[in-house]
DNA sequence: ATCAGCATGTAAGGCGTTACATGATTCA
DNA sequence: TGAATCATGTAACGCCTTACATGCTGAT
C-alpha cells in the first residue's frame, strides 16, 4: 500500500463484504462514508490498479462473463486482509478538521458583523440539512442491530449525530452573542 | 489569489492586525487556529512570496532595518484587503472532517471489539488532553471579550469545546455498546 | 430521440507535507 | 560547548480533484 494513502483502506474494507467495482465503491463512499471520508474516481481507479499490481484486491472471475456492460468487480485478497487488520490495529490515526466557517468567523473582526451572522446561518442550515439524512440513517440501523456489522454502521452515524446537535447549539449560542 | 489555496486568506487574515514574518505566521497557526486549519513553512513561505507579487502582501520598511537578524515581516496592502474581505463575503465554504478514527470503526467488524475499544479509547484521551487546552484558551478569552476580536475568537474556542464536550459523550456511549 | 445513469479510465495541475540546507542567537 | 529556538527558503514527492474521453443501457 501507498505510505498514506488512505483511500486503499477504505476500499479494502468496503471490499470485504462483497466484491464490489471502482464504480460501486465511489457510491458507497458517497452515501454514508463521506461524512468523515471523501472519494473520487481519480483516485479510486488508480488505486484498484495499484492493489492489484501489488497483489491486495483480485478481479473476481466473474468480471468479464457477466454480461456485455464490462463491470471489473474487485475482491480482497489474503494480503489485502492483512494489510487491512494491521492499519485497524495500528494506533496512528491522523484526525483533521478543516472548517472554512471557522476560518472566517476567526477573522470576523476585519467586516461588519452581520457578515459573520450570515456565515454563522449558513452554516446552520447546511447542518440541519445533513442532521436530518444522518437521523434517517440512524433510525434504520437501529431497528437492525442485531447484525455485527449495523453496530458499527450505527456508531459512526451516531458521531454524526451527536456532533451535528452539539454545532447548531453552538450556532444558537453564537448568533446571540453577536447580536 | 491562487485558485483555491486558503493558507493565503488566513496569512492574509493575521496580518489585518500586524506585520508577521513567515515564522511569526506559523506559530500564530499553531497556536489555536491548528483545531480548524492547519499551515506549514513550506506552504507559508512560497504563499508570501506569491501575494507579494501579486501586491496582495508588501515587506515593511523596517525589514532589513531591525537588526542583524534577517526577519521580513509582512503587512497587508489595501488589495490584500480586498481580496480578504470578498472572501468573508463569499457564502461558498468548504468544510471537511477526515477522521481515521471514525474510518477505522466503521470497519471495524473486521477484527476483534476490543481493537475497535482501543481505537476509541485512543481518541478520548486525546480529545480530553485537546479539550483542557481549549478550556483555559475559553476561560482566558472571556475575561478579554470587550475587544471585539476576542469575541470572534471566542467563539471558535467555543466552538471547539462544544463539539469535543460531544466527543466525549459519545465516546462513553460507544464504549458502552461494544461492551 | 434524448437524457440520466452506468462504467472505466487518463491527464493536468494544484495543494501541501516532509526533509533538507543554512546559519544566527540565546541560555544553561 | 551544546541545545533549543529563531529564521528563511527550496526540492522532491505524494495525494487528490477536476475535467476530459468514451461508450453502453434504459426510461420517457
Amino acid at each position: 500500500m501507498a505510505k498514506d494513502r488512505k483511500i486503499d483502506v477504505v476500499i479494502l474494507g468496503l471490499l470485504c463484504h462483497e466484491p464490489l467495482t471502482g464504480y460501486d465503491i465511489k457510491k458507497r463512499i458517497d452515501g454514508g462514508i463521506r461524512f468523515f471520508w471523501k472519494g473520487s474516481f481519480g483516485s479510486i481507479y488508480p488505486a484498484l490498479a495499484d492493489m492489484e499490481k501489488t497483489g491486495l484486491v483480485r478481479k473476481t472471475m466473474s468480471s468479464k462473463a457477466s454480461g456485455s456492460r464490462e463491470r471489473i468487480p474487485y475482491e480482497i485478497t489474503e494480503q489485502g486482509m492483512k494489510i487491512l487488520t494491521s492499519w485497524l490495529e495500528d494506533s496512528k490515526v491522523s484526525n483533521e478538521l478543516k472548517y472554512e466557517t471557522l476560518l472566517k468567523l476567526f477573522f470576523g473582526e476585519v467586516t461588519d458583523k452581520s457578515v459573520s451572522i450570515k456565515t454563522i446561518e449558513n452554516f446552520e442550515s447546511q447542518i440541519e440539512q445533513e442532521l436530518g439524512l444522518l437521523r434517517m440513517y440512524q433510525k434504520n440501523l437501529y431497528k437492525v442491530l442485531t447484525e455485527e456489522k449495523h453496530i458499527y454502521y450505527y456508531l459512526t452515524v451516531s458521531f454524526g449525530v451527536e456532533t451535528y446537535e452539539a454545532y447548531l447549539r453552538w450556532c444558537q449560542m453564537a448568533k446571540k452573542m453577536l447580536e
